[in-house]
DNA sequence: TTGAAAGCGGTACCAG
DNA sequence: CTGGTACCGCTTTCAA
């Protein structure tokens, strides 16, 4: 590979001569600098931007880092943020813990990126505080990790979600009504549990641990088989609350083949809004976050602290992540008659 | 930010001692050993992988450059990416091109990593023949791009897909098929436009281009969209050639919404075989390509180019990605009684 | 306008 | 077993 210094040595001139032309710093004279860029051109010269990072301490790109890119939620996530990041100047990479954690500890763990966005509970804590730095900055979606230099919009550890959905069934008349759990990996599913549990609670309708199901997993699949168990209780079930749409779509299908008919024998609601569920059929009542702002703010943070301007980290935890729940009408909810 | 010369001076050693102590290099004197690893630990010493990578002239990670992580077709093939890549010892980054593909493009041009896969056909060929070097190879994938260290799985620049779903339908009894064209950024929709016109003709069914709808994008929305036009046509229609499944699902909906019967009123097929398309009522009859064992292939032969090792570039290229196309029956076609 | 030299933070060879 | 030293490829003063 040709480096500069084959360049100078080509040429020669110096390499700090090199370096500037191939810059087009305007302090080398214009005739230098075009010979030093056609000769670059022509013996096919290329930057190494590893060696340009070292000495600039400074690589200009932000690291995300997902559970797994399949699911739509991320997908749209991913965009946003990148679009952010953009704005600021800085490239995006993205890291999946699909087989995994390995690349994003490495890049982590080595300071390989400006700064982090982390947006999974696959990654320890203790292993977050240890490589957070204010070099190092890590913004942390969707759930609380305490630490220097780590920055969250969540305020406290397990907040509650969950409540607008389970509200809104019970003022549909259901009282029955079912909860399924999500993959463990999930952040939402434990919040949404505790918003239900609640909410039934100060409604007076007692827990009753045998209608919460536990899918295993956030794919259409673990929806369609925990569904089919969900089945066999179903005359004492008016209505099932899903942690997500993806599972929801999947226990839609295992209803239908089931011949049971949503929503005149059972009503369902997802949560996240999937671009899919508006077209499945029934199309799917769920819930919806606020994505887009909030994402776009946490990018104005994770840049802030890469420059060392200041946070007021109280300030920010009053900003909730994705704690707006709104309520998507559509087919999958029937008011219930009594 | 500590660096091991700070250790060294700490502990009155010779960096070179403090770097092999500090990868447990044996040949370090056991307690010494541990007397460095616990003061980095007590001064939070964190290792610069920039510096590593510059210094041995590997980074040990590998690019996936894809349009757009959001449909899953996609998310899959990442998935499979990442496993084989990890096989071999190499981390995997992903790049989208959501918003631009500058990051990409840095990655590439300034060699920031051992090799690249590219899935998509939005960065110029000219630019990776530019930056394809024996020290930086580039596997293309879904697409042919001539150039030394530049390895693809097709062997030309135009093969024939859709073929099977052509016939499919034709052997099912429809003449008069609509053919739907996804993103124009997609790399598989003028190749199963060129599969559909060849079947089209050999079965001597003349091609009616007022049959040749553009969906313009790769969503469901925009497949929604552009069925609502080929509603207007539906009389002169039999089955309608979705290039993927996304636009079918959303072409699907809206043929729900119109209250046209699929498939008694009309036939759909897709192509990609997305995990949503057997959930969707009626599911969806589509085409699926063997992405796992094509994937594979690719990592392989990105991992031997990274290690030098000779590859047959004609053998390779007899090796049709996608090439193989599994009709998946399901309910959204039917057989027309004549 | 140009260039020598001092790094950036490591690694690894070679001598002791 | 330990340490001096020469890089890796580039940027950036500071002098000439």
């Amino acid at each position: 590979m040709a480096t500069i210094k084959d360049i100078a040595k080509m040429l020669d001139l110096g390499v700090s001569t090199v370096s500037m032309a191939l810059n087009n710093n305007p302090k080398i004279n214009k005739n230098t600098r075009e010979l030093v860029i056609n000769t670059a051109n022509e013996i096919g010269y290329i930057k190494s931007g590893i060696a340009v990072d070292l000495q600039k301490q400074k690589t200009n790109v932000i690291l995300v880092v997902i559970t797994d890119a399949s699911r739509s939620y991320f997908s749209k996530f991913l965009s946003v943020v990148q679009r952010e990041v953009a704005k600021y100047g800085y490239d995006l990479l993205i890291a999946t813990l699909e087989n995994s954690s390995k690349t994003a500890e490495r890049y982590i763990s080595e300071h390989r990126v400006d700064g982090v966005i982390i947006y999974t509970n696959l990654i320890g804590e203790d292993f977050l505080r240890k490589y957070a730095h204010k070099d190092f900055p890590i913004c942390v979606v969707g759930h609380y990790v305490e630490g220097d230099n780590i920055y969250c919009t969540f305020p406290v550890k397990e907040p509650t979600l969950g409540i607008s959905a389970t509200n809104y069934l019970i003022a549909k008349g259901h009282r029955n009504i079912a909860f399924v759990k999500a993959s463990s990996s999930t952040l939402g599913t434990p919040r949404r549990l505790n918003g239900y549990k609640k909410v039934l609670l100060s409604n007076n309708i007692p827990i009753d641990e045998s209608l919460i199901y536990d899918a295993k997993d956030s794919t259409f699949e673990a929806g369609y088989n925990v569904t089919k168990k969900i089945i066999k209780d179903i005359d004492k079930i008016d209505a099932i609350y899903y942690s997500n749409d993806d599972i929801a779509i999947g226990g839609l299908k295992a209803l239908k083949d089931a011949n049971i008919d949503v929503p005149n024998d059972i009503s369902i609601i997802g949560n996240n809004n999937l671009p899919e569920s508006s077209l499945v059929t029934p199309s799917l009542t769920t819930v919806a976050s606020n994505i887009e702002i909030d994402t776009k703010n946490i990018v104005k943070i994770l840049i802030k602290a890469i420059n060392k301007e200041p946070i007021d980290k109280k300030a920010l935890e009053k900003t909730y992540y994705n704690a707006t729940e709104l309520i998507i009408e559509r087919d999958s909810v029937k008011s219930k008659k009594k």
